[in-house]
DNA sequence: AAAAAAC
């Protein structure tokens, strides 16, 4: 596999375009020359400064601050709407980009720019016209590999155990239909060539339109961003934002007081590269619309992402700094929200980032659970987070569904005895042997991750790095030149090793095993995706002893070979309870039987959860025989 | 002890 090293990749090369360079007879850029190019056509270049803007670059549009469809640029509107979506536009999308220069958000947008982008006006939505030249960025050409995406064309969807909990549970949908999904983001799913729901997205649908609160255990590539992206801005085409809470028109203009942002849904993640990852299928989704997805983290330059929201921000992802810094600015309120989705939610709700969350959920003016629709997603959910969980949630559905194809299928998991002193000479063999594909290094440090980068690159290994104390500039960079192929080789801490989706990880090293099993579920998670093997090598010692009885348990689960020498290791360390249990407060064996449990369904909780939840074995017709315990499928390794 | 996340 060529791993797009050859063709240049499609975005550079458009970019290339939009500068004057022709990227197609140029395909390779030495490092030292490419920042500057490089840097202009980063898709998470936000400063929003002109033409070299790829993401938000063209049309953008009205502004959706509490005033939108009050007051303004209605003329304009009322000049776009009607062409609504039948019209072709390609000749509008043609002007150059340099119609844009100049830096700075447009706020007089002639009508022409508007096509791509709807509005909400008079109280219904008016759909913008197409634009071809934001379609072919939003959704790249079918033969792109770095537009590929998890959740399409696989038929072992019909045999994923799913189980979903609590009051009531609605049934899956089967396919993409309207309705229940808004027409005009069946169009946009079908632009971006999602044939089939994933078994998250068939349940989710159906559970976030009936206007439940949704705790979904789910690995990436099962599709959950889709899963709470679809239901969320199906709904919101339909039914519009919510009214501003500031009184409009006590002297007659609210536009000149305030220049906040309400978005209507709030997105949390724990990592500045997923959220930018979030924010591009918010993109491609809500296409036309009237809502404006927008996305704000760290390390970036402020103010272009204030000119980004001032163009409109109804669809936010963000991380808690950011977003916190942005509230206290001023600048956004979160009291429209109505629908606030955690992403890898167990991390959210942990040590770290749990005071934050909780102060942006709940000590800001974000409505309250019984106002707002609250969604969590997670690929593990331990019950303690489970347990802390719900004070952001009301009678929730519980929902936990397998991988595309079960884990223990796709990833093929070795574990090697290796010394510390040895890891060097031993990743260089494993990086000889294996050549095709990309390859994910995890190490425990920062420090560790310079300093194994920097010894491939010295050993002619394409390497680079990703890390916290790089620049943000950096860590895309990284993790662009990777995904491309570039740099086939990431050395990487736990930064990467949650929620990223980066096609073509054929092996994932764990070149320092991390003491929490849950991580490494997620880090060997960055391989195997959808339709595709993966392999993971991890390097075990005696420093490693504090994981042992989880791995085994977890290599056990997945059908994996446990090597001998990792069985005694663990009898050295002892049976009795001593062993590391992560947070002390999981119940049981870590993996508990096959896949994370709603906590409510555990005897003995003394919750009162009432109705007793409804284990549900799906009414479709793929899902039948597998109602709690997942008792009627013949593999059921997954987690 | 380390990593992540705001300036």
């Amino acid at each position: 596999m060529s791993n797009g090293i050859v063709n240049g990749p499609a975005g550079l090369e458009s970019s290339f375009a939009s500068l004057g360079i022709d990227g197609s007879k140029s395909a390779y850029v030495p490092p030292h020359l490419r920042t500057s190019q490089r840097a202009a056509s980063s898709p998470s270049n936000i400063d929003g400064s002109g033409w070299n803007d790829s993401r938000t670059s063209s049309p953008f549009p009205r502004s959706s601050y509490s005033g939108r469809g009050n007051f303004g640029d209605r003329s304009t509107n009322g000049q776009v709407s009607p062409f609504g979506g039948s019209r072709r536009t390609d000749s509008w999308t043609e002007r150059p980009h340099s119609s844009y220069g100049g830096g700075g958000p447009r706020h007089d947008s002639g009508p022409r720019e508007s096509f791509g982008y709807g509005v909400w006006r008079d109280d219904q939505h008016v759909v913008g016209g197409r634009n071809i030249r934001l379609e072919k960025e939003l959704y790249g050409d079918a033969e792109d590999p770095s537009k590929q995406h998890t959740g399409i064309n696989f038929e072992k969807y019909d045999d994923i155990p799913v189980e979903a909990t609590g009051a009531g549970v609605p049934d899956p949908v089967t396919a993409f239909t309207s309705p229940p999904l808004d027409p005009v983001l069946l169009e946009n799913i079908g632009y971006a060539r999602y044939n089939t729901p994933t078994p998250v997205q068939k349940y989710s649908i159906p559970i976030v339109a009936a206007g439940r609160d949704l705790m979904a255990c789910a690995q990436t590539g099962s599709g959950k961003t889709a899963g709470f992206l679809f239901p969320i801005l199906s709904a919101s085409f339909s039914n519009g934002p919510r009214a501003p809470p500031i009184p409009i028109g006590v002297n007659g203009n609210a536009y000149l007081r305030t220049r906040k942002a309400y978005p209507t849904a709030l997105i949390l993640a724990p990592t500045r590269e997923l959220v930018n990852q979030i924010h591009d299928e918010a993109r491609k989704f809500a296409y036309r619309s009237w809502v404006r997805p927008a996305v704000v983290y760290g390390g970036a330059d402020i103010n272009g992402q204030l000119r980004m929201i001032e163009r409109g921000c109804d669809l936010l992802s963000a991380t808690p700094g950011r977003l916190v810094d942005l509230i206290e600015r001023g600048r956004i309120s979160l009291a429209n929200v109505r629908y606030l989705v955690l992403d890898e939610a167990d991390r959210m709700l942990d040590m770290g980032f749990e005071p934050q969350i909780r102060r942006i959920v709940q000590e800001e003016d974000m409505p309250g659970v019984h106002d707002r629709q609250t969604l969590m997603f997670s690929a593990t959910f331990p019950r303690d987070i489970q347990m802390l969980a719900k004070d952001f949630l009301k009678d929730y559905i519980f929902l936990s569904v397998g991988r595309v194809g079960s884990t223990s299928e796709n990833i093929t998991q070795k574990i090697e005895y290796v010394e510390d002193t040895d890891k060097r000479s031993v990743l260089l063999d494993l990086l000889t042997s294996n050549q095709s594909g990309l390859t994910l290094v995890f190490v425990e440090t920062k420090r560790m991750a310079d300093m194994l980068s920097d010894y491939l690159l010295t050993n002619s290994f394409t390497a680079t790095s990703i890390h916290g104390d790089r620049t943000q500039r950096e860590r895309e960079m990284a993790l662009q030149t990777f995904r491309q192929g570039r740099t086939p080789i990431l050395v990487a801490t736990a930064v990467a090793a949650r929620g990223l989706d980066i096609p073509n990880v054929t092996h994932v090293i764990n070149y320092d095993l991390p003491s929490d099993i849950d991580d490494y579920v997620h880090r060997i998670g960055r391989t195997g995706r959808a339709g595709n093997t993966g392999l993971s090598t991890a390097f075990f010692n005696r420093g490693n002893k504090n994981i042992v009885r989880d791995l085994i348990d977890l290599l056990r689960e997945a059908n994996q070979e446990i090597p001998p020498w990792l069985e005694s290791v663990a009898h050295e360390s002892g049976f009795s309870g001593g062993g590391y249990r992560g947070r002390g407060a999981r119940g049981g064996g870590v993996r508990r039987g096959g896949g994370t449990r709603d906590y409510r369904q555990s005897n003995g909780s003394g919750h009162g959860f009432s109705g007793r939840s409804a284990s549900y074995g799906g009414g479709g017709p793929h899902y039948g025989g597998y109602g709690g315990g997942y008792s009627g499928s013949g593999t059921n390794n997954w987690w």
